[in-house]
DNA sequence: TGGAAGAATGCAAAAGCATCTCATTTGTTG
DNA sequence: CAACAAATGAGATGCTTTTGCATTCTTCCA
């Protein structure tokens, strides 16, 4: 039995009904080894050419996609521009942005996940989905100075 | 003494060091009687031209933006293409949406921002601004069906 | 009150991001 | 390994937002 949390391979992209091509296999790679760990198409794409893999950017817009649909991926929309992806390890949290550096950093906390809930109950809504990314300068010392 | 819940006017325009003109005093009285107080650029853009103001649709986008650097508007970028823009009550609050109807409900949880503000510590930022909406189905019954 | 100086507008063109089209290539299956 | 369906790559396209520039408005003071 494996969990969300164990490394993904091509059975992955074939449980999600794909084919298991080189281009889904690489960017499946790269989702799992990136430092950051948040990506844009444009991080990918630029990732696998410096790599060597000069793989079409529509392909890679088309795979992330297709991941996110699959739940092997999540999709975000930070502040300013691009959609950031990442690797779907099974285990919901929020993000914390610095607005100098870029560096993201995540979180998880109950109470907020809870509070969510009940305000969504008393508006009468069912929850689907939150977004919730807090923005801010990191500890990093060129980031300090406002 | 006049507070950020009065009625806006050419002196905000004016304060905001911004020459008072027709297409910010119709952009601004826009906001203010709008319905649903979270508004398009492109909503904005129609509901003048029903009004019988034809305003170009890039002053709309530039005089937003104008507004928004001055404190009047806040922009929020919810899920799907554009960015939706309300007035700046000089209260925040976060939103949660109806991925059906597109409904717009607000909400403010000291407890939700508290929990931000000790998680921004915990991980040594310093927050600027946050991000928090929460989507779902409302209380319509058409939206119930899912 | 008139008119100079600078700011704002409208239009069209451009930019940025994401998706689509379609001819060609690749993966899968028997 | 042939045959078919699915996937890819390159460029076209779509949509939102921004920008350049000639023209029009505001402001302000002589
Ligand atoms: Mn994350
Ligand atoms: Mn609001
Ligand atoms: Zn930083
Ligand atoms: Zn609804």
């Amino acid at each position: 039995m494996r969990g969300k949390k164990d490394m993904m391979s091509g059975d992955d992209i074939r449980n999600a009904g794909l084919k298991v091509t080189l281009p889904r296999v690489k960017i499946l790679a790269l989702l799992e080894q990136s430092e950051q760990g948040h990506v844009s198409a444009e991080d990918v794409y630029k990732l696998l050419l410096d790599a060597g893999e000069d793989i079409g950017l529509a392909t890679i817009y088309r795979v992330l996609t297709q991941f996110e649909s699959a739940g092997l991926v999540t999709r975000h929309h930070f502040e300013g521009g691009q959609s950031v992806f990442e690797l779907d390890r099974g285990e919901h949290h929020d993000h914390i942005v610095c607005i100098k550096c870029g560096r993201v950093e995540e979180f998880f906390d109950q109470m907020i996940e809870d509070r969510q809930q009940e305000i969504a109950k008393e508006k009468g809504f069912t929850v689907e989905a939150h977004a919730l990314t807090i923005y801010g300068y990191c500890k990093n010392a060129a980031c300090r100075a406002s």
